[in-house]
DNA sequence: CAGTTTGTTCAAGATTTATTGAACAAGATA
DNA sequence: TATCTTGTTCAATAAATCTTGAACAAACTG
């Protein structure tokens, strides 16, 4: 017979093809393989699936379904749904854009703008103790700079959401198309 | 006397430290440490400064300051300055962040969603293959929610540029700002 | 309680990615 | 042409990251 311990429940072709979609999505943010194949395997299931079949249809270990599963839940892009009689945790992806989206930058990106914003405050004192003093007013404005992109990452964000959530600005670039929040 | 070959191009604490919030926003992006070295050193100076200089200030070698600059240059984070009676290349850094983020765009980020858009394509034919008619009209749902997380993603481009361009926007939902394009 | 099911933890191993530095190419200089 | 300067390439090495799986904890079951 075949090699390997082949059963039944080997991906589809369709199926290996769209978690491909999110592993590599996933890799373009900085998440691992098996966070993608894990969320992407959900997105094709059309009910929740529990970690044995997670385990046993991505063939990856319980310590990655067990860590990677933890750590979709934290960015709020797996959520649990609980089956009568049934003692095992049954698992959903979110299917909300914008919802996904806000947990990435509320867990992943947030805390590095906030302790950007930490550092750039100790960058003041320790320019002012440069004793060169042409340098020391560049360094400044070099300062003044970096605060001013901090800021404009700042209003990013709410901007993004807004489109996320359907909102419509009024794009004068954009021939085609208009958007009004 | 002190270890090391200590030559007086040491980094003074403010370099380093600013250097320091380079090195993160790169890591943050998926670009490798020396890359946010040599940005974050351009940064620094109020001149523009050579191969050699680069090498020897953050004591990396003539490899990562030829591959990164490479880079940089790709990305149009950094630019060449030609210098009247000097050979060597002399690095300024890309002050505009509207530019910063178009270039790590078109070159970090676009193809991926180019390719996505062909990937998806070739989708929809793997799933007329299964054979389970429920299944397959879930997945081709599936796929009508990717195609419309691709288009939402491809309009938000044109506005972040906008909005780091400078641009106004309305927003009903931040209270304290008012945004205008 | 003893045994079972379900999932977690974390050190070791595997894999991926970044860095180094010696050999090399291209162009200036003498 | 021979030599020097300047920067590039790429195979080997180092470093960072991910995955595995055995040992463990917690909660249910009989």
């Amino acid at each position: 017979m075949s090699a390997s311990s082949s059963n039944d429940s080997a991906l589809s072709a369709w199926e290996a093809s769209m978690i491909d979609v999110f592993v590599r999505a996933a890799s373009l943010i900085g998440l691992p393989r098996s966070i993608g194949e894990i969320y992407g395997l959900l997105y094709c299931s059309p009910r929740a699936l529990t970690f044995d079949e997670l385990v046993e249809r991505l063939q990856i270990s319980k310590g990655s379904v067990s860590q990677g599963v933890k750590l979709l839940r934290q960015l709020g892009a797996v959520k649990l749904k609980y089956v009568a009689g049934s003692r095992r945790d049954h698992y959903q992806p979110e299917l909300s854009m914008k919802r996904l989206v806000r947990g990435f930058i509320k867990d992943q990106f947030e805390p590095h703008l906030s302790s950007g914003s930490e550092r750039l405050q100790g960058l003041e004192s320790l320019i002012q103790q440069e004793d060169n003093e042409a340098l020391r007013e560049h360094a400044m404005g070099r300062l003044g700079t970096l605060l001013t992109w901090q800021q404009r990452t700042r209003k990013l964000v709410p901007i993004v959401m807004a489109v996320l959530g359907g909102a419509k600005l009024f794009d004068q670039d954009s021939s085609a198309d208009e958007y009004v929040i």
